[in-house]
DNA sequence: TTGCCACAGATTGTCGACAATCCGGATTAA
DNA sequence: TTAATCCGGATTGTCGACAATCTGTGGCAA
């Protein structure tokens, strides 16, 4: 499970999750007011954690606060996606020749089953898109987290990852790509196999180029409606 | 000035940027235990503000929380330190490629002067690094406003950077790499001026990569008392 | 002595109420 | 008609008090 939706804690961590999820998957729109009174009534507590809460979807860039005048989702234009999308190539590159290194055989081994799954999933039902955009992640961090890396691992785990599946919900029409993606998928995994890191890092860079570029062209075709 | 601290806004805004201010500069030591009471009556406002300070600087990762525990500042042990060496290679040295094609003429002669001001102060001043080491962050963050990628900005100027300016003050006593520093320094604004974003990207690797070694040998010794 | 339990103090979590600020519509004068 | 001004409601910011939880200290029994 991807969204680990702890029921436990604190109300303010509750409502960071729950907004958290909301926002991520599309049910709050982008650029939308989040009123707290009302939110709080939502979630059934005061406006006190529910602000806590607020802050700390801030602090992740979940949402964009101005003093006296509230908090918004935060908007995913053309420009921030292009942004992310590089920053994710250099870090998931990096994460990609140093988990050639560090995992084990076993990981290695784990990863090629997942790849497995998603193409039984893929052959069984071409259309259901969305299951493999939340196990392409899945393989994403996987990978990072082969890495070693924490800090790559919060980075590309808890809050770009947060902005990234936004992103695939918004975009989850597509599914030409999954073929391409999938094979590049099986590339990766076997350099990481040779442990051949600076091959594994050269092709994770173009494999994020190419959704780049999927996802780019797609909202050419959306602003151009 | 890097830090703006903005004495407007909510007392929750004011309370996190002192606090981060604090942390930062060591103020308030690593791993220390953050009393809400205490700390709300220093900073001269209800327990309210500052919860929601606290779940902004969770947020960016300044300090931990555990629920019914409190607050603690985090703690830049070895590992963490390490992996944000990595991060910043990555990042940086892709900062450094895009923002040869980016920056323009006069950016790139404002960072040459900047170069030519700490050299001044390195002279005058050998013993003073901190305004080097601060200094030195300013010419980092120069390079990554130059690429113009507003997320990696967010993420090296604001977050990744208060842990950087952290580890600065806790390492602050090595003044023998300023020298080499500078040097690198200059050839890196040479390779912009050159357009040469590949060789840009080289050189500042291999910069933070000697930054990090300093350090980690720092640590080492530390370590050995 | 040692382990367990209970209790007290301190700290965190939550709520409701009040003050400060902002936004939109109506009013009025040029 | 239009622009400026001025309420009134709504929303955010802040505080104080109370409940829930943790911590550590002391006593009690084995």
């Amino acid at each position: 499970m991807l969204i680990s939706t702890p029921k436990q804690g604190t109300l303010a961590d509750i409502a960071a999750h729950r907004l958290a999820h909301s926002i991520v998957t599309g049910e709050l729109e982008q650029g939308q007011k989040l009123n707290e009174a009302e939110l709080a009534e939502r979630f059934g507590m005061g406006r006190g954690p529910l602000r806590e809460a607020l802050r700390h979807l801030e602090g992740m860039r979940l949402v964009t606060r101005v003093p006296n005048a509230g908090a918004r989702v935060v908007v995913l234009d053309r420009k921030t996606l292009s942004d992310l999308y590089a920053v994710r190539e250099a870090l998931e590159g990096m994460a990609c020749r140093i988990a050639a290194a560090q995992m084990t055989d076993d990981e290695i081994a784990q990863l090629s089953k997942l790849l497995d799954r998603h193409e039984a999933q893929i052959k069984k039902q071409g259309g259901k898109v969305y299951a493999q955009s939340e196990g392409d992640l899945d393989f994403h961090f996987q990978i990072v987290r082969g890495s070693r890396n924490q800090m790559l691992m919060n980075l590309l785990g808890s809050e770009q990852y947060q902005l990234l599946r936004m992103c695939r919900y918004r975009t989850s029409r597509n599914a030409e790509r999954t073929g391409p993606a999938l094979q590049q998928h099986r590339q990766i995994v076997a350099a990481l196999a040779q442990r051949d890191g600076e091959l594994a890092e050269i092709l994770m860079r173009r494999h994020i180029q190419g959704a780049w570029h999927s996802i780019s062209e797609m909202i050419d075709k959306e602003e151009a409606v």
